[in-house]
DNA sequence: AAAATAGTGTCTGTCAGACAATATGTC
DNA sequence: GACATATTGTCTGACAGACACTATTTT
């Protein structure tokens, strides 16, 4: 036994969360953080800690959680969300290690991006460090040159790149991947909605035509079902039919 | 200065990779290394090491090498091949990090995969530890219950999952990335060579009329070219044309 | 000519994009 | 009725799957 010990450098591994909602202004936000301590103290940061690897690189030693685990426990803490419970969606989106990204030593960081329903969002302040988090437009941490109009955002290490993976992956998903759509909408949705959600996700407008034929498709298909109810008041115009996706599915 | 010292336990991180070519005999193949200690030892396993993290997690550490190179270094060591001399595919997969999936203590994978041209495969054995290496087709690592025929690897580790999913990507992936089918091909190549690729990497048959059509468009977007020659001698049958891939795409 | 492989043509169904038309609600 | 929004319909082009057909080589 014992015989294994050790001895070179290892790196601290840390689990970061890409938590995506939609907001009441229809825009794609993300959750940061404000880092109350140095490095980048003041500066917004996305959510994430160490993972629980128990003892270490040891033979012998305890081992500590998953990856995923580690995600859904930072998840719960952030926002006081559960995966299960809320139907988020959860999923690893890449791993980044280059040198020098964090100054106090080599940090590598396995990131997870998440999606939460436009409705369960605002209980996220119901956290921990309420005062500390922020839903953030993911336009005000591109840089944007010339509309000096807006907020900037300059976020706290490699996040803002981390922040642009993120983003093109679910840009590339959405089409695919039903999954997408269904973690960022309500239990109950207009055509309307999906719609939306599929513009401000990828950034351009979707003609409604098009979209209607492809959701009449989803409803044939048994993917959607019509909830036997219309929407409620809107300001004029005639109200749209709601719909949910199936329970199994 | 030196006030930050962090006590807690550090895991190990590794970088694998699943390195792909096509055999001559028209299978997908990977390659594996014959481990020569414990754990699993004589057990054949993915390539793969420590890495290189500097000094660590440290305040003002020396930081070592990003993931991307480590990736890069494996490759060259375990198989003489240079990602930018020799066109190779190297792309981050996935992490893993379920505990206890190494008994030597807590390690967490960063995995990459790699596809190398069926013409260069060969070379693989002029690496360090030739006699350890073997290209073993994909198939010969599934669990297959009936066909006791056929050669069965079991894999160290967690490795069988791991192979698992980076063929996943790769077959997911051929259809809508060229760079997949690029990387496996030689330099000049027959529209049947294109086609087998396909079929090889989706496992099953692709109708060589369709794909004709596919091909021809190709050619007439200018993302293939006619070589102006014809392939060498076959055993009997009409000889096809060759194509390569434009240099600078 | 027969065999074998290379490559083309045709038909059909699905689906996206553009845009026109109709339906149903509020004020 | 005027207006705003919801929903359906039509036309077109791109493309995949199935399958019949033609072309060019070796034996």
């Amino acid at each position: 036994m014992g015989k294994h010990s050790y001895k070179y450098p290892l790196p601290a591994v840390t689990v970061d969360i890409v938590i995506f909602t939609i907001s009441r202004r229809g825009e794609l936000d993300v959750l940061l953080i404000e880092r109350g301590d140095a490095p980048f103290k003041g500066q917004y940061a996305l959510p994430g800690g160490f993972v629980d690897v128990g003892e270490g690189y040891r033979e012998g030693a305890t081992q500590g959680e998953s990856l995923d685990a580690a995600a859904a426990r930072e998840l719960r803490e952030e926002t006081d969300l559960d995966v299960e419970r809320d139907d988020v969606f959860l999923e690893q989106l890449y791993t980044f290690g280059t040198p020098d990204r964090d100054p106090r030593g080599r940090v590598i960081s396995v990131v997870y991006y998440a999606l939460v329903g436009m409705d369960v969002a605002p209980r996220v302040r119901a956290g921990d460090d309420a005062a500390r988090a922020l839903w953030a437009p993911v336009r005000s941490t591109d840089a944007l040159d010339d509309d000096s109009e807006a907020l900037q955002i300059v976020l706290a290490f490699d996040h803002a790149q981390v922040l642009r993976v993120a983003a093109e992956r679910v840009r590339g998903k959405i089409d695919y991947d039903p999954r997408i759509a269904r973690a960022l909408l309500p239990a109950e949705f207009t055509m309307n909605d999906f719609r939306r959600v599929h513009e401000i996700v990828k950034g351009i407008p979707q003609d409604s035509s098009n979209f209607s034929k492809r959701f009449r498709r989803m409803i044939e298909d048994g993917r959607v079902e019509e909830v036997g109810a219309v929407a409620g008041m809107q300001d004029r115009g005639r109200p749209s039919a709601l719909y949910r996706f199936p329970e199994a599915s």
